[in-house]
DNA sequence: CGCGCCGTTGACAACGTTGTCCAGGCTCTA
DNA sequence: TAGAGCCTGGACAACGTTGTCAACGGCGCG
């Protein structure tokens, strides 16, 4: 009875709850490579950190016992004992949503480059939610935080900042707490879209976008009212949609505020999804109505017009955050900052139609 | 100088590799809030798992501790206690893809609703890092894993899985070993693409595909293979590229069959980026050329024409792996599977142009 | 020849949690 | 009122790893 020792000599187990569905009882521990081995606990921990003052001939045996047991170790407990668990979190408002995939990827590869791992879950916009899967993610020790937020109060983490959790924020801004933050200059971009509409000769712009509690919607419509006020027009109610991305509400707003006796002759949208829903509205009208949309899309110039958008690089904004994420756990950085990254008008055709009223 | 204390105050700090980071040592334990609560370590450990057995008036006592330590569990230390991670592992070819977007979105979403974590990385179709990636997360003692693989052979995983490591491939199968398996019908959708273009009376067809040492390309080719076959027409080498999905070749590739003098007069596309290329071409052309894709894309209703696919349903594949991945984990399961998901063919307009030589 | 040093190795405690088990005080019943 | 049983709470070991420290043997040097 070699090895099948290893588990009958436990004493009283009598309700081994954490045996079931593991088919082989347990997994190999140091301890038992060691056995195997010939040699003691420590020296197989050292062989599997590489670290110094082994043998080479003590070493293959280990490491053959390694091999034949097919152990590998424990992080959990390696953690427990070290502190840091080498792997970062993230959290995204949707997987799913094309803007965060080049941006979850860059979070990664920066953290691939530090060797952590990335542990990510999404939001769903929900506040209660980002509050509920970051201190999960505090509790399993990561690191640090990358959060694009979905609430805008985020005491709740100030005892994590405290006891050493690294923190970004990216996208929107932190609420209630000093944090780095990283963002794209919503509120220049999207005046800068605006501007060229205006510089195309519109007056009558619309514009159609999330709801003002998230902030960068909010910052969008800033930019606007600001090229707006820029240009001495004054804006009527009647032009701004500001209800969510819900694209049948959107394709009502826009239907609306493109009829009447005094439709508008250009709109703006708020972020990829409201132009999506634009487009298809635009699409199936008989004039030509301009459009200047914030956040780029995959096919953007092969449509008919082209798309002109206002675009933000996801993937820079990840890697900005990760980074300065990793200068924070490096003890490099000092004060909480707030970065903000330009955004790259795009002209593509459709926000260079003049207006055609 | 407010905000440089925020590091300085460390105390005598002479090489506690563990405690550097933390500004105020370690964080509180459970044994912290017993002393400030007057408790015994159990009774806390009670209180923060909602276990029965203590006293409303103690549970307030101990929930105030915690609440004034900010005290949160280290669930490091509760996985080597409990032997499961509540996590799952997720290894996918690339995160910004927008196909894996959804697929890791349901993924996520069934995760969640078993109340587990996910932990991803992309293995940027490198057999080796899809590896060095499986094995971190059986290191981390996530429950399961979810792999779209890269590579071929996966007996690496062999150990893991008898130690208990719930296993199921999406995408693509596994190689050289028997695990579950879900995928769509490569093979299916794409015959059917074909065939749709041989029945508007196209002969001449391009088939334009990923290396076929990747599964879902070669199960595409097989499917463009069979299809003209069934229809009696012999396939020419010149009309095939397999040279995988990097754009300029692509377009050399699409350029190629559509020159000469006797060009293709349709063209088959055997994943979404290809097909956005070779969209690009056709665009450039004079003359109408028909196009069916592989994979669904975004805007392709709003091009001109149409892009006519074969979509597969990412998301039903993810939540279909991740469910039967749980039920692994259940003991619900018995032998590994190999389970097929239809796809669907979308009629847009590019698949339906007839032939114009 | 003896001393000290170095390189190798292993025993042991600790990390923070949970499972087991027992103690003490209470209520309930005969 | 005594005994049985229940409820609450705490002491202790164990999970698998790593840091500390001490022991051991061999070697060079005085």
């Amino acid at each position: 009875m070699p090895e099948t020792a290893r588990r009958a000599d436990r004493p009283g187990d009598r309700r081994p709850d954490r045996r079931s569905g593991n088919r082989y009882g347990n997994r190999p521990t140091m301890k038992d490579v060691a056995a195997r081995a010939g040699v003691g606990l420590k020296t197989v921990s050292r062989v599997v950190n590489g670290e110094p003052g082994v043998t080479p001939d003590t070493e293959r045996r280990v490491q053959e016992a390694i091999e034949a047991l097919g152990f590998r170790r424990n992080d959990s407990a390696r953690v427990l004992r070290k502190g840091r668990t080498a792997s970062i979190g993230l959290v995204l408002e949707d997987l799913a949503d094309p803007f965060y995939g080049p941006l979850s990827r860059a979070v990664e590869e920066v953290a691939r480059a530090h060797g952590a791992l990335l542990i990510n879950g999404s939001s769903a916009e929900d506040p209660d939610r980002e509050q509920e899967l970051a201190l999960a993610l505090c509790a399993r020790r990561v690191d640090g935080l990358v959060i694009i937020p979905a609430g805008d109060d985020h005491r709740y983490l100030e005892p994590e900042i405290r006891a050493g959790v690294a923190t970004v924020f990216v996208d929107r801004p932190a609420g209630r707490i000093d944090a780095d933050v990283v963002l794209s200059d919503n509120f220049g971009g999207a005046r800068d879209g605006v501007a060229h509409l205006i510089a195309h000769g519109h007056r009558r712009i619309g514009f159609i976008g999330d709801m003002p509690r998230i902030h960068t919607a909010a910052e969008r419509l800033r930019g606007y009212r600001a090229a707006m006020e820029d240009a001495g027009i004054p804006v009527e109610d009647a032009w701004m949609s500001l209800g969510g991305t819900d694209p049948e509400r959107v394709r009502r707003a826009a239907e609306e505020m493109l009829s009447g006796p005094d439709p508008v002759t250009a709109v703006f949208t708020g972020n990829n999804r409201v132009t999506v829903t634009v487009i298809r509205v635009l699409a199936a009208l008989s004039r030509p109505v301009a459009l200047v949309g914030f956040d780029d899309l995959e096919l953007a110039d092969l449509l008919q017009p082209g798309v002109t958008v206002v675009a933000q690089d996801a993937a820079a904004l990840g890697r900005t955050a990760a980074e300065r994420l990793f200068r924070q756990l490096d003890g490099t950085l000092l004060a909480p900052e707030r970065i903000e990254l330009p955004t790259r008008l795009v002209q593509r055709g459709s926000g260079e139609i003049p207006p055609s009223g």
